[in-house]
DNA sequence: GTCTATACCGGGATAGAC
DNA sequence: GTCTATCCCGGTATAGAC
């Protein structure tokens, strides 16, 4: 399988493309992030860039790729208890919003990747399962025995999804909107409907 | 304020090509729906119809106008009960369902007027503050009293609202996603969660 | 296998004739 | 108020130098 030294060469050129493409975007924002200005700042040509990733889409799928292996290493525990998934939850959704740019990215990204030929598109699908088998599998370890049965864990994992995703939108929209405030008022709303609530209820009266 | 009977023509114009851009987008997905193609479609020159929307981002700002009038009817009735307004609010997310092209120019558009200098942002801002109390009015109206005041009705709002969009995102990926199925069952939960359920509790033992 | 220069093309915007 | 002609910008395809 070994080649010549080109290999590394061509993967660190790839990955610094990679890392620029996420300065532009984040600097400058996702509409200043053109594949002349990715390649200006990574200094190479435009061609050049495309060289290393075909197209645009491809490139940015990749970004995506990148940045979730990074925020991944939070859902590594399996057999974590739903608390600490839910705070980890929190902590990545709150970290969203320090990085706009990306947000937009990967909002934008999932819209595009709808049309089956997109680049994208398997990535999404497969990320939705991964992830949406991680919540489920944790709630349904939390699940008192009554509801147990009578829940399905999977349309909870749907559900806390999709309203992330309609929250991130919400506060690209409005920064004033607080993501992680919602999504706790959510959390605690699932864990009295579902008697998930632990020990701590809240305190009124 | 009466002018001249151009004035009416060119009503009738705009109408016309509004009608037409929403057929496009119908018939063959928002991808295709570029302006020469609507103009085409309309029997107008691409010019043309710059003439009367100035940008296509305008024009499609108004096809959504449009629409949101469309739907806003199920809205009207300011005193209904929670659970009118729940099965209105499913009605509409079904109806959706029929409407790819339509929902897809929707999402796309909400991500792109996140920007404060795209002429749709106060729209959707509007929007969502309109939306939002109707829906926290009548969550509020229905509230148990042994948990109102502990319960933010615009909260509930958000969460449903953002909710829908992210469902939206998800059955865009992946048409076999429930999306009125999701949703009714987020309903239960803050029912049984804000003690809003009425009589009918599900059939569980 | 890595890259540059150039040319191309689709889509949206603008100037100005009618 | 309508349209033709033109321009601009961003992503892509091709040819070929190193």
């Amino acid at each position: 399988m070994a080649k010549r030294g080109s290999y590394a060469k061509s993967a660190a050129r790839r990955d610094e493309i990679l890392r620029q493409a996420l300065a532009v975007i984040d600097a400058e924002g996702y509409g200043a992030a053109s594949v002349a200005r990715i390649a200006e700042v990574a200094g190479i040509s435009k061609t050049g860039l495309l060289h290393h990733f075909g197209t645009k889409e491809n490139l940015f799928t990749e970004v995506l790729r990148l940045r979730d292996e990074l925020d991944g290493s939070m859902f590594e525990h399996p057999n974590a208890e739903l608390a600490d998934v839910e705070s980890a939850y929190l902590r990545v959704v709150e970290r969203n919003t320090r990085i706009p740019g990306l947000v937009e990215l990967f909002t934008r990204l999932s819209i595009e990747a709808t049309d089956p030929e997109h680049p994208a598109h398997e990535f999404f699908l497969r990320r939705e399962k991964v992830i949406g088998d991680r919540i489920a599998a944790t709630v349904d370890a939390a699940l008192a025995d009554d509801v147990r049965g009578n829940v399905d864990p999977s349309l909870v994992a749907l559900i806390v999804m999709a309203a992330t995703d309609g929250l991130q939108q919400r506060w690209l929209l409005d920064p004033n909107v607080d993501m992680a405030g919602a999504l706790e008022a959510l959390f605690r709303v699932f864990d009295t409907a579902l008697g998930t609530g632990s020990a701590q209820r809240e305190d009124h009266e």
